[in-house]
DNA sequence: ATATAATATTAACACTGTAAAGTTAGATTA
DNA sequence: TAATCTAACTTTACAGTGTTAATATTATAT
């Protein structure tokens, strides 16, 4: 009798292809720019159906943002496997953070532009997977300043910092693609070096 | 016979009237939120007469964020009048843009976030506002590196750099009201300082 | 076979940006 | 002064939007 169980998986599958089409569109066209319909001809249903898995179009956004935030935890969460300086591995991650931006780029503004305007009061709550990226953070700059890498400061503080850095380069590399950059390696690195740096004069 | 220029002066006004109730209304409801109809309504004038005066919707976004930008560029302009040392005016300069950020969070958003996303190929090309306040920045940074108070490195990527930090940490603040942020003033300070200090190692 | 529950669809509402055509008032010319 | 022209503005219309309520369909359990 395991028909419930069917109709289960049934259901979550047919909701993981609403999510599917949801990114490709948001990611290819831009989330203001893709339409419920759009969304429900790709899976081929009715424009509706979609609300009996997702609340709204910002639901559907959240969903994605989610996915998104998972995948930068998991690749962020592969560099710490080696247990090397935590300084260089500091380093890496801030590369590494700026490099998933700027390949899911519209996966990157959807989860640290969009949705923050569409879902007000997330700050990144408890038990979240926000929160556990920021807490990966603080678990590698503490590790830093207990070993005296840094010059004496808070973690919280200079994990801030250093979210500062990495935010604003992927985002002005995304969002102003012709101005006339440094070499982008160059920037990004150069981006990472004097935060890390300035933190420890 | 001044009636041609009457004429031309009540047209400029109207124009002058719809990016005010455009701004406005972008600035408090956000740009996506924002119907033609809306800003029609504010000045009492049917919707498609703004199309008299702005191409489309997207145009009228443009004209307000070439305003915001021409008041950044003033308010930074004014801290160079006091010829003091360059590292300073360059702190000070720091300080200034993310509050100018953070006083006018939609307006910040609009110019440096959503303009972007609508007028594609925006690389603050030759003439336009937008290169003349990356030129104050170009500027206050090669004084610091002439009187060698960097280490040594280009105008270019040092500009960057530093743009990174203050647009990463004002756009951060704004989007994430609810983070738990270290005190705000400390955080920018920090974020700039630690920047700065980066620069001379 | 029938009742029940789950799932999907159709129709509708109040909006959206904007193009095209129509109107009106004021200036120019005859 | 009367006719014409022109610039400014409005009306109407279209194709599209997110979303709700009512309806229909389907699959399961009795």
């Amino acid at each position: 009798m395991g028909t419930k169980e069917r109709r289960a998986r049934e259901k979550e599958q047919l909701r993981q292809q609403i999510l599917v089409a949801a990114r490709e569109l948001f990611v290819n066209e831009g989330y203001e720019n893709v339409s419920m319909r759009k969304i429900a001809n790709k899976i081929e249903y009715s424009p509706t159906t979609i609300y009996l898995y997702f609340k709204d179009k910002a639901d559907l956004l959240d969903s994605v943002c989610k996915e998104t935030l998972l995948n930068l935890l998991n690749t962020l969460e592969q560099l710490k496997n080696d247990k090397s300086d935590p300084v260089e591995t500091l380093r890496r991650s801030g590369r590494t953070y700026v490099e998933f931006g700027l390949k899911y780029p519209q996966d990157y503004k959807l989860t640290f532009v969009i949705r923050p305007q569409f879902q007000k009061d997330l700050g990144l709550q408890e038990g979240s997977i926000g929160e556990k990226v920021f807490n990966y953070l603080r678990e590698t700059v503490s590790e830093c300043l207990q070993q005296k890498r840094f010059r004496q400061a808070d973690v919280e503080t200079t994990g801030q910092v250093l979210w500062s850095a990495v935010h604003g380069v992927t985002l002005l590399l995304i969002d102003f693609p012709d101005f006339p950059w440094t070499e982008k390696d160059k920037l990004i690195d150069t981006v990472i070096h004097t935060t890390i740096e300035g933190l420890k004069a």
